[in-house]
RNA sequence: CGGGAUGUAGCUCAGCCUGGUAGAGCACUACGUUCGGGACGUAGGAGUCGGAGGUUCAAAUCCUCUCAUCCCGACCA
């Protein structure tokens, strides 16, 4: 490609909607264009990336043996009304009505489609395990959308569906497609981690994320520093009963008086502690109606799902009103306590293992000092309620947990019979009996994992693209060369060679001064840029630069072509 | 959905408080100079000031409504 036959402008100012720096960068380097919140034009450079990581999800895909499909992105009501999604997904779902008034989605997924095309086609257990795939375009109608192509509403995915006779089937297919995934993402050059997650609304049994690691993900993440490699949802991970036993009790139990002191904060400067050596009580509303209490070590955040999952607790989690916990408890928010509460309690095992500690009187304006389980009040029932901190041991034994922001690029479940149930896709097995067949499911955004590659290598020029995912391998600058003949003609000749030998290659061929081609070729950032001027045929040596190093190298001429070989193929293994 | 902010040239923004002929930089066009790190000069094109209504002799500016976009929040007692 010629750089002068390409009519998207970059820009120097950076575009004031954009907030993290892959968008800032995407939209300065013109890799796309946005036509509505959330809904982007990809322009022909940004297109060559969003094809090459395409490819790489492709080759891997078809080598584990799935067959690609192409489903509608529209799609008829009465199959979400079947699956029960029609009633269950929410505004998220685009919903529309054709000319005759008939009910339609813009597909956020396709389950459904994909357990229709299954169930007419798939007859019998001979015909399993089936895998089938597509790289396609969603809508999901975020309630923010936000971050340029990360989290856009209309984007672009792959999302695969195997079908099995058995659990133990599935568990195969769900093995084989992780390690196709940590093949594709290593491939992408892009660090990452596969990480434990909740299973959610979708339901099913086994589920894993596939998080990209950088300070603007939107997820949060505990990964341990340890030998065992424990990475996990921060909604999942567990945090572990404190080894210590508790302390005994030092200080008698006294009431303070702590006028408008509401939150932990405020009690813990007003009273001189710290934070961790108080107790917090959160209410939430019971399963079957009235409140249930939870009480958090003071410098704790509760986590909502594991909360959701204890006996007697409403799912999903819902905070009590103010009224319902007066009723409780006689007493406002802000001053609330467990010593003699009598709604059910539950106490996280931090807050289990203080002593002498200070907590909410059930008065207003008071608290309580001193306070000790067993003396003051019975001892609680246990429970694991809060988020990790930075630095709690690893669930699996060895090593700290560090707390990081990842961008969810993959996600694998293991959907079992869910939708096979719900839309009689079965099969005959060995005893001709109708099984409903197990699913998995296995998404990625392709979308995201070029906003994503950027997160994770840029710097102040521009972006770095990963070799395998950059939309050109090298980019070829020639300078003067509407005045000089000798330059031009290198140039073409170079051009046409590195195209003929299969590299990727961008002739900046413009009329524009050199300061402008090299400010381009670094924000665009393509890795190899090699420098055709008068000075260097002159002296028989090239300038050649890798996008991550700081100073030329001289390549003599004749030399050009198999050293940019070299290096692209050695640019091609260290990401795999 | 709640809160906050912003809509003025393709982009980044000033002008609004205090109403009186619509501006700058970048980008674009032409010409000239320049030519190895985002050049300079001259000339030029380009905006129903998001939209509608109102107040006024007069509205980008004041008021009302509306649309769009961005940010924050939607456990923390």
């Amino acid at each position: 490609m010629r750089w002068s036959g390409y009519p998207i402008n970059t820009v120097k100012e950076t575009p004031a909607e954009a907030e993290v720096i892959s968008h800032q960068l995407m939209l300065r380097a013109g890799l796309v264009r946005r036509l509505a919140a959330g809904i982007y034009t990809w322009t022909p450079f940004g297109l060559r990336t969003l094809r090459k990581v395409e490819q790489i999800i492709r080759e891997e895909m078809d080598r584990a043996g799935a067959l690609e499909v192409l489903m509608p992105a529209v799609q008829p009501a009465e199959l979400w009304q079947e699956s029960g999604r029609w009633e269950h997904y929410g505004p998220e779902l685009l919903r529309l009505k054709d000319r005759h008034q008939r009910d339609f989605v813009i597909g956020p997924t396709h389950e459904e489609v994909i357990t229709d095309l299954a169930r007419r086609e798939l007859k019998s257990y001979r015909q399993l395990p089936a895998n089938f795939y597509q790289i396609q375009v969603k809508f999901r109608d975020e309630i923010r959308p936000r971050f340029g192509v990360m989290r856009g509403r209309e984007f672009i995915m792959k999302d695969g569906y195997s079908f099995h006779i058995s659990q133990e089937s599935l568990q195969e297919g769900y093995d084989l497609m992780r390690d196709v995934y940590i093949r594709m993402f290593t491939r992408m050059g892009l660090e990452f981690r596969s990480v434990k997650a909740d299973t959610g609304s979708i339901g099913g049994t086994a589920s894993e994320e596939f998080q990209v690691l950088a300070d603007s993900g939107e997820d949060v993440i505990a990964v341990s520093d340890g030998v065992d490699q424990y990475a996990a949802n921060l909604e999942l991970a567990p945090a572990l009963p404190p080894k210590n036993p508790r302390a005994a009790a030092t200080k008698p139990l006294q009431k303070v008086s702590t006028p408008d002191r509401k939150t932990i904060e405020d009690v813990a400067s007003f009273l001189k502690i710290s934070a961790y050596q108080t107790l917090k009580l959160l209410m939430v509303e019971g399963g079957e109606g009235g409140v249930v209490a939870l009480a958090l070590r003071g410098d704790h955040d509760l986590n909502a799902i594991k909360a959701q999952k204890l006996p007697g607790v409403a799912s999903p989690l819902r905070m009590a009103s103010r009224e319902a916990v007066l009723a409780a408890t006689g007493c406002e928010p802000g001053f609330l306590g467990p010593v003699g509460l009598k709604c059910p309690l539950y106490a996280d095992h931090a807050a289990v293992a203080l002593a002498d500690f200070t907590c909410g009187a059930n008065e207003a304006d008071q608290h309580l000092t001193g306070v000790n389980w067993v003396r003051d009040l019975p001892e609680p029932v246990p429970a694991d309620l809060r988020n990790v901190i930075e630095g709690d041991p690893s669930p699996n034994g060895t090593g700290h947990l560090r707390i990081r922001r990842g961008i969810e690029i993959g996600h694998i479940f293991q959907l079992g019979q869910k939708y096979s149930d719900a839309m009689r896709a079965t099969v005959l097995d060995e005893a001709g009996k109708p099984v409903a067949m197990y699913m998995g499911c296995y998404g990625i955004g392709v979308t995201r994992i070029v906003a994503a590659a950027i997160e994770q290598n840029h710097d102040t020029a521009g972006i770095i693209w990963p070799e395998p995912i950059a939309p050109f391998t090298v980019v070829l600058i020639s300078l003067n060369a509407t005045k000089s003949e000798k330059v031009r003609k290198l140039s073409e000749q170079l051009y046409a060679t590195l195209q003929q030998v299969g590299i990727d290659v961008l002739l900046d061929d413009r009329d524009a001064r050199p300061g402008v081609k090299f400010a381009d070729s670094e924000l665009m950032g393509i890795p190899h840029r090699l420098v055709v001027s008068d000075r260097g045929i002159d002296s028989g040596q090239l300038e050649y630069r890798h996008r991550r190093a700081t100073v030329n190298a001289q390549w003599p001429v004749d030399e050009v072509v198999n050293r940019l070989l070299a290096v692209h193929q050695r640019g091609e293994r260290s990401s795999r």
